[in-house]
DNA sequence: ATTATAATTTCGGCATTCCGAATTTTCAAG
DNA sequence: CTTGAAAATTCGGAATGCCGAAATTATAAT
């Protein structure tokens, strides 16, 4: 397919970004292999498409030492992960989708949206400052923030509030959404297994048990 | 890039069918040429996709003789266009575009909506019936019809409705807004110059001079 | 320092989409 | 019937994205 415009990016490259960027939070630098998983291609093709970003100067890449993005690498990215939030949002609030739908839907279509329809999703949204899972609308670096603690890092006991929950396993979250676990929900922890085991919470006023992964996607803020 | 959906249909193919519905209402069989200015690119190319087409029971392919849509691939065409109107409301409707921008902002993500999307977006937009250029917004084959009459086929003294205006030229819309023409405006020839000259109309209640190019774009209905 | 293992890159190859130039076919005129 | 121009197709080739197998590099263990 021939591009339409030569000097902007393409999807492809955003996609990249994106999960560069992700990962670059967890370990920097990001290594070959990590990022096959994540994109699910295999590692030679994710050796191709670096060398093109690196020579776009997305990113800083010495092969066989690993990638970080570069400045304008990073404002890239997170302007692809500010649309991201915007389209789910769309996808929710609009047009009343579940938000375990929203995250696959929305990397359908939204690399093909152009600028102006982002701006003008956002305004006619309320101008939001979350995703449906919680997530910060960034519109710099500084706003990708995620909470550090985990429902699991919580001891028996603790109590908390959701502020933001993994959004990319559409299984696990409507699973949640069965347990009444969403942002803004308050969570006080009971007990806890040892060993990765299962804990038991008071999610609103229900008595639920919850798994070491579940309770590891779970994002929140300790209260009091 | 990986397709995600073997058996559906590749973008690049609805784009073709698009087209071919179009240009086979002017004439069929529908010719490489014609489709090649249509699609803007070489005629090879447009030959190396017929065949696919062809071999996927799309279209009727003979060499050397032209093109037609078979019944599955009417189909998909209609399907196609439904969609494009469906996005171009929701551009013009929900996000505010104005309907020259509608129709190219429409093409750029319409291919990657999931049928889903569309289906949420037509009831969210209240099932409309028209596009914003005031085209039907087709179930079936039969829903694609156009008016026949244009502005231009018209007499002095000869009053209608404007029922659709040709949207694939950006720039004459936006003239054409900008002398109050649009679906459901009532429209009176006062007079009309002889060799394809312009013609004087009643807009509303306001007196212009409408082209030979322009009063063809615009389809209506005579009133009694 | 050597060596084995794992990670990474290189290489050849396949598929898609596009193009221009050369060739083939059609069809209308003579 | 020829024949010549227009239309369409074939052919070779470029760019992109992807892959598996083979070669290379890093590095951790001896
Ligand atoms: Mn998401
Ligand atoms: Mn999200
Ligand atoms: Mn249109
Ligand atoms: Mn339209």
């Amino acid at each position: 397919m021939k591009s339409s415009r030569q000097p902007s990016l393409l999807d492809q490259h955003c996609d990249y970004l994106k999960h560069i960027f992700r990962l670059q939070q967890a370990q920097s630098p990001v290594s070959t292999s990590a990022l096959a998983e994540s994109l699910k291609v295999a590692p030679s093709t994710v050796t191709d498409t670096l060398k093109k970003l690196s020579q776009k100067g997305l990113i800083n890449y010495t092969p066989y030492h690993g990638i970080t993005l570069t400045p304008k690498g990073e404002k890239l990215a997170v302007k692809a992960i500010r649309r991201h939030r915007i389209v789910e949002r769309f996808l929710t609030d609009m047009l009343g989708f579940e938000w375990h739908e929203a995250h696959e839907e929305a990397l359908r279509f939204e690399t093909q949206l152009s600028d102006e329809v982002e701006r003008r999703l956002f305004v006619a949204l309320n101008r939001p400052k979350v995703c449906p899972h919680g997530y910060p609308i960034p519109s710099k670096v500084e706003d990708v923030r995620v909470e550090e603690t985990t429902l699991y890092s919580l001891e028996p006991g603790e109590r908390a509030e959701v502020i933001s929950v993994k959004d990319d396993e559409p299984e696990l979250l409507q699973f949640m959404a069965s347990l009444g676990i969403k942002p803004g929900v308050k969570i006080k922890v009971v007990a806890k297994d040892p060993f990765k085991g299962p804990l038991q919470a008071v999610v609103g006023r229900n008595r639920r048990t919850v798994g070491w992964h579940l309770a590891n996607s779970i994002h929140v803020r300790k209260l009091d």
